[in-house]
DNA sequence: CTTGACCTTGCAGTATGGTACAGGGTTTAG
DNA sequence: CTAAACCCTGTACCATACTGCAAGGTCAAG
């Protein structure tokens, strides 16, 4: 029982617009998939796997450029191209390593917030300003000179 | 030692551009400064760790709409909204929290893939699209029909 | 006292990611 | 057999978030 979708059926499973997959369609994100008789799109179970995983990784703040670089990320049987992959996978990995730990100092300030609420302590204790102080690409050496 | 910053520096100091101060300035997020005898804007030290946090903010995947609300969530001496912000800084905690375990689910995927890369396994066993398989507002009952 | 790097304002242009028609054909329920 | 609810294409429009420019003022170095 291998399914197929038309073009609403797959945004409507997936939880975007019609609209919307023919975009990523245009985009590259989506393959030009079938069409029937009369021009109809036919999406398969696989298309809706892929259209979820775009939505998902939407929604964890990835851009569609982004999504297309994971969504590359296969070897598709040439192995001379598996070290390749092999390191964008790594790099995205620590990447989001990287995230999440910014992610769970922010979330741990929030909670943080949550409490001095309960107990009625002024914010100024509470600051959420210093939950993401990570120096970054931010060059502060040369900045400051008084004037 | 309290530093003063021009535009330039501050935005230098924080990571982004001189103009994009400005932007945010007028978007709210950065309070209108101070200003020099020449019409000059002078920044504080405590408006670099704002427009640092802006930043790193940013880029975790919030928007600049979500970056408002984070700086909003201080008590501000009015006890009398300590059950907003407290409600408020509980739901974006958690938002957080379920944020970070699909991004964990998805490193745990890439960390995968990097393995299968080493182990010249083929890729059909190290699928990506399953890391973030999770329902959310997608409603697969409704679609399907099979034409 | 000029030159270059900064600053001021207002406003226009760009990139990203959709979203919404218009004008037509198809399919399915009543 | 008609009306609603889809589908097709092309194109225009939208929000978000910058980014750049023009026309002018300021400031520090040489």
């Amino acid at each position: 029982m291998a399914k197929n979708y038309t073009r609403g059926q797959l945004a409507r499973a997936a939880g975007v617009l019609a609209e919307t997959v023919r975009f990523y369609e245009g985009r590259g994100l989506l393959r030009e998939p079938e069409r029937d008789s009369s021009g109809y799109r036919i999406y398969l179970g696989e298309d809706l796997r892929r259209l979820r995983f775009i939505r998902r990784a939407k929604e964890l703040g990835f851009q569609l450029r982004e999504v297309e670089q994971l969504l590359a990320l296969r070897v598709d049987k040439q192995p001379d191209q598996a070290d390749r992959v092999r390191f964008l996978a790594q790099s995205k990995a620590d990447e989001i390593a990287a995230r999440v730990r910014d992610l769970q100092l922010l979330e741990g300030r929030l909670r943080e917030l949550v409490h001095c609420c309960e107990e009625r302590v002024s914010t100024e204790e509470c600051p959420i300003l210093d939950a993401l102080s990570k120096a970054g690409v931010s060059n502060d050496s040369a900045a400051a000179t008084g004037r």
